[in-house]
DNA sequence: TTTT
DNA sequence: TTTT
């Protein structure tokens, strides 16, 4: 009944941190900087930078935890979480972090390791897997009705 | 090294059609209002209507065949295709589709069996398996350098 | 060269705030929530909300105020902005917004005084002019080369 | 009472085709290459390469006619509109498109004359006026229930 | 027709 | 703390 999605393409401050839960899952943070150009009154440009927490966990974690580094332009999808939490006066603070679900690496032409490349946390799937998805085999020529299905289910054929 | 995403918020036009391939897999299909209001030169209300085409596979096919029908609000998530089919002519012709990877059923306020819902589409994961995620377990109180951790997630206790 | 947008679908927890600057500019604020379902680990459904801290300038300011209330289902878009204040003990402290720039009453199937509507705040337009755009017109039949016009754009005919 | 919006980030296949309507409205067309990786049930790399036409009106069909080339990694965000037209033939055709209504360039480090930068097409204003905005001016700092104002509203103090 |  |  309610939507919560954030989408955010900018650069990271720093290198990630990743580290692990005891039970072993791996949880990847960092902060990415988005910035919003604009001319003042005197006709000045200027620049306004929003620094936004980025947490990921498990599969997509491991994969910022690799790929990603300071400087890297990534497009990043999630939700938004504010948590609390005491400081050491025992007061309580809030902290608004980005969950992400999906992370792109963008830009990195040629300067990079790997170059740009596409990941997604699964929610719903068991912790671990996250293969990119097989796909593809033979393709007949789709006719009127055919349905194009997508490359990760490929041994249906489609029946209208 | 892109993205192609679409976010739908409107209503359907007929109840979905379910349908499964040869080997098994469920497919539904929809068509999906959107209307845009705007005041014409004379100051009079128009209303533009953008109709939707909408596929939605696996097991998001199967609640959209279940719980979906005609004039539901939803909101759908997903990307655009485009397919090229041959008309009875042998010409080219092409459509374009929304393939839904998560939709939220919206606003039904008790007139519905079962109200408003959400279902996501794993790209990744093996056909067949989209429960709604396990989760929870006990939580303490987060400290100042927790992370809380996403439900779906139980058994894990944060390190940090 | 960067992107920070949000997108949520969520109900208000309480009527919005409507204020003024000093030099008259209207500022709405309001709270949104956003609420998750699953199933913990018993298979009991759980629910965890999020609170969403909403900030609407000047004409989409004023339509907030005018035309939302508590429990009041909508859709906002905008960006997060994190904001650095001093509490009482001259400490730093930070609080996360959404800065909205268009919002859409959702649901409200009857109950609603007008119903649904849209409303856009334009970053570039001086502050005031948001009518909901004039536009129209009589149209002629589109042909093969037509690219149709939007509503808002009644003078033109289109060349090609 | 819906939303219809797009999301890409992609490479233009061809230059801009930038042209006019009889009243001088400015329509820049182009396409624009989004590609899905994945592997195939032999585990070989594939690609699916989507085209989507794009549509802008205006300012921002001066801006990308002017900025945008062959190549060019570029974020839009629009709606989806599908319309009619006939064929040599008379038979009725469709074709879909994305309006759009924000174009942001990405990418091109040293490699473009200005670089990256943002445009977005109020939907609202009279064509024509789309300066980057004004704003900014002296501010003083905030304090606790402050509110910065965003800066292209420059003449306004904040009250709370 | 792009890009990695 | 990033980037252009």
């Amino acid at each position: 009944m309610s939507i919560n999605k954030v989408i955010l393409v900018g650069n990271l401050g720093k290198d990630p941190e990743l580290r692990y839960t005891p039970s072993g899952a791996p949880v990847a943070t960092f902060s990415l900087a988005t910035s919003e150009r604009y001319k003042d009154r005197n006709g000045e440009q200027q620049e306004k930078t929003e620094w936004h927490n980025i947490v990921a966990w498990r599969q997509l974690a491991e994969i910022c935890g690799k790929y990603l580094h300071k400087g890297k332009q990534v497009y990043i999808e999630g939700k938004i979480q504010t948590r609390k939490y005491q400081d050491r006066d025992g007061n309580d603070r809030y902290i608004t972090e980005i969950v992400a679900d999906q992370m792109q690496m963008l830009g990195g032409r040629g300067d990079e390791g790997g170059g740009a490349g596409y990941a997604r946390q699964s929610s719903a799937a068991p912790r671990g897997d996250q293969r990119p998805a097989a796909g593809g085999g033979q393709k007949r020529e789709p006719s009127r009705d055919d349905f194009e299905e997508p490359p990760f289910n490929p041994d249906d054929d489609i029946p209208f």
